[in-house]
This record gives C-alpha cells, structure tokens and sequence, in this order.
RNA sequence: GGGCCUGUAGCUCAGGUGGUUAGAGCGCUACACUGAUAAUGUAGAGGUCCGUGGUUCGAGUCCACGCAGGCCCA
C-alpha cells in the first residue's frame, strides 16, 4: 500500500484549486481562528478597497503581504480576526457614474435628482465586489468577506458622525478658508480634476513686473521680486527667499525714473536683469536716458542672510496697515533661480503656497473685514477689487495722468478682462497695466514686460480662473502636531524611511486637514448653522439627529421626519431637507459639505464595528492594530487619517506595525495601464502559475517597498527552481518510503544523536532556518524569509543531503540507517511546509497533508499547526563548517579534474591538502568519507607545517592593522609583502615578530596577518576560500580497472533502463570476452558490478553474435543481458 | 519646485559598523554525472558598483553636488 501519493507532474493550478476547495469544505479558515479562542488576539486592519474597478495585480501583492502576517501570528498561537471592508464612497464613484450617465456636476440636482443620483453611485459601488471576492480567494487571502464592514452602511456613518462630534466637542472642528481654483466668471470653485481637463491650461501673454521693494532704514536699497499677476500686490505680506542661494546687492539706476539705487536679488538671476556690457561701463558716467544702464556688485549675501529684514508696503493704503511681522523678508523651501528675481512676493489670498507658508511662519495677510467681521480678500468674488483699492488707483490714475479706454469708478478694476472690453482699443489698459504704470512712476518697478506662460482656464467659461480662499470645514490637526509626530517615532515603519521621511516630514509641515468636499456621494457633514453663522450643531448619532428633528417639527420648521415610514439614510438629499432649531430659535441648515472620503477609511478602526453603538468589547480588544499594510501612496490618505483620528480622539496610535509596499510596474519599469495594454491580468497569471509561485515571486523577488518590475519569466524560475525542486524532493521521499513501506511515526524515530552525521548536518542547517525565518518574520521582513526556505530546499536540502544520501534510500532492506534517513529527509519536508505556508498557503499545505496523510492523529491542515520553534540543541556549528569543507573541497576536486579531463567515475589515489591548524584539519577529517565518495578519491592527506613542500603566502590584516597604524598602513603593507619563509615561519613559532617602520619598532602579532597556503611545486592545484587542495593524477592498473568496472556499470544501467526493468528487477550479464585488461578488470570488480546492477550473475561467456555492443569511449563490449 | 525611494554582470537581486580577488540565481558556452532523470554537478565568459568631487592609509559602502527612473505632494 502506497502510504506517500507520488506525482509524475504537478499541476499548480489544480492544487490551488483542490486545496481551496478543501479549506472551503473544512471550514478551515474558520477552525484558523475558532482554534485559538481565548489565546491572546493579533490585530490587523484591512485597509479597504474600492470595488468599483476591477483588481490588478498589483492587489496580488498587497494581499499577499497582509495575508503571510496573519498567517504567521496564528501559527504563533495568536487569535488572528480579520474583518474585510469595502470602500464606497468618493470622488472615482461620482465620476464614473457622471461619465455612464453622460452628465456633469452642474446636472446633479437638475437633469437628475440627488437621490436617483446617489441611488445609481450605490449600485455602481459594489459592481466588481464578485471579481474582487475571486481573487481574494484564489490567492488564498484569508479575510471575513461574509461580514465586511461597508463605508455607506448607515451604521458605519453614525460611527463617523459620532467621530465628528467628538473632534467638535473638543473645538477641533472650524470653518475657515483655503487657496482654491475659482472661476469669477462662473462663480464657482473648480476641483482639481476639472483644472486637469485638457485644454484648461493655456499659454497667455500677462504683464509681468520686478517690483521694487524698499527696504525700511536704508537710503535706496530695494528687494526685487517678479510676478506675473501684479494685481496681486496690493495684497503683498512678506517676501520670500531661499536660505541656500546666494544674493547680491547691485548698485545701479532705475530704468524707468533713472535713480540712483541699490537692488537685492538671487546671484544667478543678474543676468536676466543686467546688460553685461553695464558691467564696465562708470556709474558716475551714467545720464538719465542712457541705453547701457552701468551696475557694479557691492556685497554678496546668503539667503538666510537676508531673513528678518523690513521693508515698506508696496501700496501704502490706510485700510490696508498690517502689524508685524508683516512686511518682513521670510523662507521658503520652493523658491529657486529658475525664474524672476529669487525673491518671491507672496499673497496671502491668492497663492496656496503663499498662504501656507504665511501660515506656518505667522504672518498676517491683506484682509478686509465684512459686515459680519469675517475677513475677506480685497478681490471680491467676481473678480474686482474692492472700492478701498479702487479709489487709491483712481487716486494715482489721476496723479499720473494715465489715460484709458474708459471712464474707471472706483468699483470697477476687474483683476482679469472679466467684462469682456475690447482689448484691440488702442487706449485699452487692464489692471495690471494700469498697476505697472503707477509703480514705474513711483519709482517701485524695475522691469515691465509681456510674458507668455501657461495659466489656467475655467473650462465652462473660458475665462481665466484666480487662486481664491473658499470656505471649508478644517479639522484642526496642527493643535496636535507635536502628539501626531510623536506618536509616528512609536510606529514600526518598513521600510524605516517611509516612516520617518515620507510621513515624518509631512507631520513636520502639516496644515490643518481640509474635511469639506462640494459632492454628492459621500458621508454628510453633520453640521446645521443658522443664516448668520452665529449658531451652530453637530449631531453625533441617528438617536440625536430623530430627537432634534422632533424638536423641529414641534416648533414648526419641518412638517414631518423625512424618515418617517422608511429606514434612516443619513445620505443627501435626505439630511439635505431637515431643518434644525436653534438654541435661539433661529432655523439651522445643514452645511452642504461632504466630509473627505479618507475620513471614512481612517474611522474604519471604529466603525467598522459600529462603536460605540456597538461591539465595545470587541473593538476594545482590536485596538489598536498590531500590524497593516497597504501601498505607500496611502501615506498621505489611510496611514495618515488613521493615524490622525487615534491620536486626536483616542490619544493612541492605529497601527503599531505597518508595511507600505512599492509599486507593480510592468517588465521593463513601466506603470501598468489598461490603457497602454501592459497591464498584466491577475487571473490570467493564477491560471497559468496557480497562487503560490505568483506570491512567492512576488514577495521573494525583492523587499516589497521597491517596485517590483513584473516579469513572467521570473514566476517561471521560482516554479522551476523552488516549487520544482521541493517537489522532486518529496517525490523521491515518496518513491522510495512506499517501497520499504516507510511510514513516519513520531513516537518512534531513531533519536537525532544516534544518527549518521550527514543527517545530524542537514538537521543543524535545518534549526538555523528556523531561526533565521522566524526572526525575519518577526521583523516584518518576508524577502529575507522567502530566501532563506529557498536555499535551504534547494541548496542544502535537495543538492546536497539528497544527493549524498541518495544511496542509503535504495540500497539493501529497511535498517536503522535507512530509517534514519528516511525520518530526517521527511523532519525536513515538514518543517519547510511549515516555515513556507504563510507564503505559499497552497502548495505548503498540499505538502503537508501528503506527508501526513498516513498518521493517525493528523492535524488536518498545516495551517491549523503550532509554530515549531527551532531545537538549539540540534545546532552544531563545527559540523556545519565540516560539511562547507567538504563541499568546498568536493568543488575544488571536481574543478580540479575538470582541468585533468578525468571524470568522476575514475578513481583516483588520493588529493592532499595543507591545513595550517589541527582545528580545520579535524572539521576535514570529521567529513572525509564524505569527500572520498562524492568526488571518487581513495584517501586524503594532509600536509602540516612539518613538510618542506608547503608555499606559503601572507598579507595584512587590513581590518585589524587599518585600525592600528592608519597613515602608516601604506608602509606596513609593503614591509609585510615582503617576508620570506623565515619571517613567517617566526611569527607562526613565536606568536609575534618585531618589526620596524618609519624608524619606530612595533610589534606585530599572529592574528594580525593572514596566512595561507598558496602552492605545492609539481602537483595540480586549486585554491578557493583560503583552501588549497591537490590532487594526484597517476592512475594505477587498480584504478584503472576500477574505472573500467565503474564504466561498465555506468553503461549497464543505462541498458536496463532501456529494456524498461524495474528498479527491483533482476538481471543476468553475459559478455564476450575482449582482451586482458578489460577481461580481468571486470572479473576482479564482478561482486562490485552485480551489487550495483541487481545482476544474480555475471559471467565472460558471450557471443559477439547474439549481443548488444556498448560503447565504452575507449572500446566497444559485447554484453547480452536478461532479465531473471 | 519639495520630500522619499531606486541605480552593482545581458536580466532579477545580495553586498551589518569602510579593509584590498564585489557575490548569487537565471540566461549563454563547454564539459560531466546519472536508479530524483522533463532532475543534477562543474567550469568559463560577462562589472567604469550611474557620474563628478571630497573625507580616508583604504570607498560599492561615508559626505557634497549632479544625472536617470519612480512615488507622493505642490
């Protein structure tokens, strides 16, 4: 009875397939978790997708990833729950239901109601759910999709309303502005994908100006800085350089008033500015009107230099004052020479880099205040200046007598030509001119010119957009900074850098977290004010939301709950309709916005089981995470809202370990797109590779956080070279164990110390690749994990302990020595399943249940196993070392008689090699056999010290020496290059030898050099890894005849084979007799040939008619064989 | 423009704290072995360690500045 099935091939798929099915049946996913009640939990987060798309490959290795963690914890002994969750509202959704409905943001509410609207998101939502549930299962992911948590679910949302009122409770939730795009002509703000419509930017030609900036307590020193919007001057707060450049101060001449002066600007940019030939020419020469304006550099300054300086207000208007440290030369980071003056102008209103370094350095802006005492910009919202500023240009237009195409009131200087006045007027003059003009008059610009660049347009009017601050809901993260950084240097980031770069430096520079999104998809923000902004609400629960509707109907805002007779939504339009009372009786509405989706995946620690509505306990005991991973484009979406939320509302971290993982580029580093048609079809992979050697690849190729180039090829190798080769390994074991009826049974195995060495050997290596897993699992490292099984099953356990072992499997009857190999080649294949099966689920647990298939008390899955901690008592380092030896020596012998065309089937006498210590010559002499019959050799010799034939060679001991005489090594080096035999042969007797250098006497001392054996005059010789060995290449009649006997069986196995025996199968061999040599050779080795061959006899009486002629290289045999 | 990652053989990747012959697998070529046989072994060819400077007795490794590719953010 076959108690080991054996496998002529293997069909991965298949196994994939047979074995999900087997879990499924099982229930083994459950047993996974059911199994390790009451042990302590190991948390994971799933991070959750969105299935409005169909999954790539690239969800391959994100899974994987999660997937090999939980897999380990639970074979560690932990209870390992994994929820999954589906993402489902946002952007991506809207759109692609825009785009099938073939309308746009402006139809919602118009062509479509709200409602219809959401209702189609909602179904678009989940389209591909059954795509992703296949490959989740295919590739043996283990997550609960029976109960995942969903981000539209209206328990979900009230998990993320009461989140909300939670940061409103604490004063972490306002309202306030950012820098937008906006379109005046439209009034309306435009979202950054409708700015990256195709044709939205255009090249235009705008008046740009160098302005002069004076600096205050200086006689005419001014700060040059270039725009191409003058008419956001006026609105000018701060300058801005950069620390790192280089500055100069030029003296010169206006070239508009012909003044005198000195300007300030970045070093590289002089040439932009000044006609080479000013260089030379005298400034005291210069006149009024001059083409050649003369310039001389009177200092040279770095950048951050120059910070702190003060200078005075471009456009002096009363209402416009601002206190410090407004008006000051500040840094920043994006400024460079590339273009303009390397001084920037910043406007607080107008620029979102402008106002976030105005912010972050606490510089006020150009504000006005409104009626109600909010601050607003002094551009209003079509486009205009405010009559405050348009009264002091009507002013200046007056002083300096500027001519225009029409009658200007104060109410009418529009920023851009948002009135549509002819610009072909010869007389026409926009604002920006009209600006240009007064500063040159007044001495405050350096250059005017037209310059074309790219500006953005709004795509449903045409018409140039502005960077405008639009009202949004923030959630106050910088209150929280230093908690959120501190924090982050708890997490255990792989990579390292991810954590404290990446996501470490955007901590560093974090503004607040804008909430609002103006959509229709989303989870609503559950805010109500009333007309004036002076009341507000936030509700916290559907309970809080049903009573103040109660409130309201009663007072008789509202006639009746929107919700009544049907289940709550708390979706738009529905939250839209209810009206809320004020604590002063003022109708309150709800504010608009949508909350950011990233809000809704960050809050999946908590409403994901609806806390605390719900499940306390278990989200108590699930929090925080021990372990996420996602892609590292999520650090500034799920990493960081995750993180934000548990330090702001649960003063604790989300995640204690996480991995972010690289990209899936195509094979040649190329991102994958369906529209390019790189993309590569997971499916389509799975089906041709099956699971296990796609995710084995995928993790083992390279760390996970570097992209990995995808290549097919590179699946196909760890098939061949890994899956392959285990296989081969269990197919042998299960060859040979069903004829000698083996059959494992742990109760009674030979014990390890009773075993021959090479097994004692293989099992050592064995304990050292469990340590080395588990610490690399450990530490989150799966690459280093993967790798190791791999060399271990290929390398050691199949190249090495297989092929020298191979004999004892076949030869004779079932014997302790057999058992024992038996028992340490299947020890093997067990724990390699083991150490696998968070990698490759499939094919490990495949493994297992073939190996165990036959004991009685059998654990039904390798997944359902116990972590098998390595035995360090089975260690044995000095063994390890002699089987390197030994394999290092076989290498050199096997390279030797390369060289000597002798192949391995001739014996040899004997190899010597030189050991220069009694320790490695006892490693050798401990695997001698071993290297006897792995590469055919009669005896080996050593050669000692003691024998005169012995060259040897000795250099420095860089690390050691380096360290000691550092300039002087140059020197040592030399001198020790060149000792003789005497000068070793004294430092090897005595331990040390004097030595001299510079005129200084030292010392130096035997662990300071490196000695080595180097030749041995008359012999072949090879030399690898400090080991030298030689071998003797005389043949002897004896050798000889060997050789020939060793040929013959060579040859007479192949012939059996031919005639299709069986390995059992016996034979008798009749050869006709051919001369002396051969004739004797084969009769003096008959006993040795009739074992290998299973031959009952062996006689020289053939006939050259009746027989086969084998082709021995040298001569031809006659030979009949038959079977018995 | 900023932050971060990557750059070592034709390809995919290793190369703690700097130490003098830079490694592996695949691929290629040749040879061998052969009761694991659609397996295996050995050898050979193949390198400006992205570039330029610097620190050092010594740099693939440390520093600076670049270049190329990628991601995120502007």
């Amino acid at each position: 009875m076959k108690k080991y099935q054996e496998f002529k091939q293997v069909d991965y798929p298949k196994i994939g397939e047979d074995v999900l099915a087997f879990w499924k049946n099982n229930a083994v996913f459950e047993k996974s978790i059911s199994n390790r009640e009451g042990a302590p939990s190991y948390t994971f987060y799933e991070g959750p997708p969105s299935a409005n798309g169909t999954p790539g490959i690239h969800h391959v290795m994100a899974r994987a990833i999660k997937d090999v963690f939980c897999r380990y914890k639970t074979l560690k002994g932990f209870q390992v729950k994994r929820k999954g969750g589906w993402d489902t509202h946002g952007l991506p959704v809207e759109l692609q239901v825009e785009k099938e409905l073939g309308i746009t943001k402006e139809d919602i509410g118009k062509k479509i109601s709200v409602e219809e609207y959401n209702q189609k998101c909602r179904e678009t939502v989940m389209r591909y759910k059954h795509e992703w549930d296949n490959l989740t299962e295919q590739i043996g992911y283990w997550v609960d999709l029976d109960d995942p948590y969903i981000t539209f679910d209206v328990k979900y949302v009230e998990s993320l309303w009461h989140l909300l009122k939670k940061l409103y409770e604490k004063d972490l939730i306002y309202k306030g502005y950012t820098i937008q795009p906006y379109s005046p002509a439209a009034g309306t703000g435009l979202s950054s994908h409708e700015l990256n419509q195709p044709g939205s930017y255009r090249d235009v030609k705008d008046t740009s100006i160098t302005a002069q900036f004076k600096v205050k307590g200086e006689e005419d020193l001014y700060i040059l800085a270039w725009t191409t919007t003058p008419w956001t001057l006026p609105s000018n707060s701060a300058l801005a350089i950069g620390e790192k450049l280089d500055y100069v101060k030029v003296k010169t001449f206006n070239p508009y008033t012909f003044a005198p002066q000195t300007v300030l600007l970045a070093k590289a940019r002089m040439s932009a500015y000044f006609n080479p030939k000013g260089a030379e020419a005298d400034l005291s020469a210069y006149k009024p009107g001059d083409k050649v304006i003369p310039y001389q550099v009177v200092e040279e300054i770095k950048g951050k230099d120059l910070i702190g300086m003060k200078y005075e207000q471009l456009f002096p208007i009363d209402a416009l004052a601002l206190p410090e440290p407004a008006f000051t030369v500040i840094s920043a980071d994006y400024v460079t020479t590339e273009d303009g003056t390397g001084i920037v102008h910043l406007a607080k209103a107008f620029g979102a880099d402008d106002f976030r370094t105005l912010v972050q350095q606490d510089v006020p802006g150009i504000f006005l205040k409104d009626e109600k005492g909010m601050e607003i910009p002094i551009v209003d919202k079509k486009g205009k200046f405010l009559p405050v500023v348009g009264e002091y240009l009507l002013s200046k237009m007056e002083e300096h007598s500027i001519q225009v195409h029409k009658t200007f009131t104060a109410d009418d200087f529009y920023v851009k030509n948002y009135t549509h006045d002819d610009e072909n007027d010869k007389a026409y003059k926009s604002t920006d001119v009209i600006i240009s003009i007064i500063l040159k008059n007044e001495n405050k610009a350096f250059k005017v010119e037209k310059y074309e660049h790219s500006y953005p347009h709004c795509w449903r009017t045409d018409m140039p957009i502005l960077y405008y601050p639009l009202e949004s809901w923030f959630i106050k993260t910088t209150a929280y900074k230093d908690k959120l950084v501190a924090f982050n240097k708890t997490i255990n980031w792989k990579p390292e850098s991810t954590g404290t770069g990446r996501f470490g430096n955007w901590l560093e520079n974090l503004v607040d977290w804008n909430l609002s999104r103006s959509r229709f998809w989303g989870t609503p923000l559950p805010i109500w004010r009333n007309k004036e902004g002076t009341q507000t609400r936030c509700i916290g629960s559907v309970a809080e939301l049903e009573a103040a509707i109660e409130e309201s109907i009663a007072k008789g805002y509202m006639k009746e709950s929107p919700y009544k007779g049907k289940e709550v939504d708390l979706h738009r339009p529905f939250v839209d309709d209810i009206v809320l009372v004020a604590e002063n009786g003022d109708k309150m509405f709800r504010e608009p916005d949508l909350i950011d989706v990233w809000f809704d995946s960050g809050a999946m620690p908590y409403a994901q089981w609806h806390y605390p509505f719900e499940n306390e306990e278990i989200f108590k005991a699930n929090y925080p995470a021990d372990f996420i991973a996602e892609g590292v484009d999520q650090t500034r979406g799920w990493f960081f809202t995750l993180h934000t939320l548990a330090v702001m509302l649960f003063d604790s971290v989300a995640f204690k370990n996480v991995i972010a993982n690289g990209l899936v580029l195509d094979k040649n580093g190329n991102k994958m797109s369906k529209r390019l048609g790189n993309a590569v079809d997971p499916f389509k992979t799975l089906k041709e590779f099956g699971p296990d050697a796609l995710r084995w690849y995928m993790l083992s190729n390279a760390n996970p956080w570097d992209n990995l180039k995808f290549n097919k090829e590179g699946v196909v190798e760890v098939q061949r070279r890994f899956f392959g080769t285990l296989q081969n390994t269990y197919n042998f074991f299960a060859l040979y164990a069903n004829l000698d009826a083996f059959a494992y049974d742990a109760a009674n195995v030979i014990p390890v110390n009773e075993r021959p060495e090479l097994d004692r050997w293989i099992l050592s290596k064995l304990q050292s690749l469990i340590k080395e897993t588990e610490t690399a699992y450990e530490n989150y490292d799966i690459t280093p994990a993967s790798r190791a099984i791999m060399n271990f099953t290929v390398d050691q356990l199949s190249n090495w302990y297989v092929r020298l072992a191979r004999k004892r499997f076949w030869r004779g009857d079932m014997n302790a020595d057999k058992q024992a190999a038996y028992e340490t080649l299947y020890e093997c294949l067990e724990v390699i399943a083991g150490l696998m099966s968070p990698v490759a689920p499939f094919y490990s647990d495949w493994l297992y249940q073939n190996l165990t298939s036959s004991l009685e008390n059998k654990t039904l899955s390798v997944h359902l196993t116990d972590w098998k901690p390595s035995n360090e008592a089975l260690i044995n380092l000095s063994l390890e070392n002699s089987m390197q030896l030994a394999q290092d020596i076989s290498s050199l012998v096997h390279s030797l008689r390369k060289k000597e065309r002798l192949k391995v089937r001739q014996p040899l006498q004997k190899v010597l090699i030189p050991v220069l210590n009694a320790e490695t010559k006892g490693l050798i002499e401990h695997v001698e056999d071993l290297i006897k019959s792995e590469v055919n050799i009669k005896s080996i010799e050593y050669i000692d010290d003691t024998s005169d034939i012995l060259v040897k060679s000795v250099k420095p001991n860089f690390a050691l020496l380096g360290k000691r005489f550092g300039p002087k090594m140059k020197a040592v080096n030399q001198l020790i290059q060149q000792w003789g035999k005497e000068e070793i042969a004294q430092i090897e007797k005595e331990g040390q030898v004097e030595i001299s250098i510079d005129g200084e006497a030292a010392t130096l001392k035997l662990e300071e050099v490196l000695i080595q054996s180097q030749d041995i005059p008359g012999w072949s010789v090879a030399t690898d890894n400090g080991i030298t060995v030689a071998l003797d290449v005389t043949l002897s009649t004896e050798l000889k005849e060997e050789g020939i006997a060793r040929d013959f069986v060579n040859r007479i196995q192949n012939f059996r084979k031919d005639m299709g025996l069986e390995v059992q199968d016996k034979i008798r061999i009749h050869i006709a007799p051919l001369n002396a040599t051969v004739d004797k050779a084969l009769l003096n080795f008959s006993d040795y040939i009739k074992t290998e061959t299973q031959a009952l006899g062996l006689t020289l009486d053939g006939d050259s008619n009746n027989s086969t002629v084998l082709d021995m290289d040298e001569f031809e045999l006659a030979v009949k064989v038959e079977k018995v």
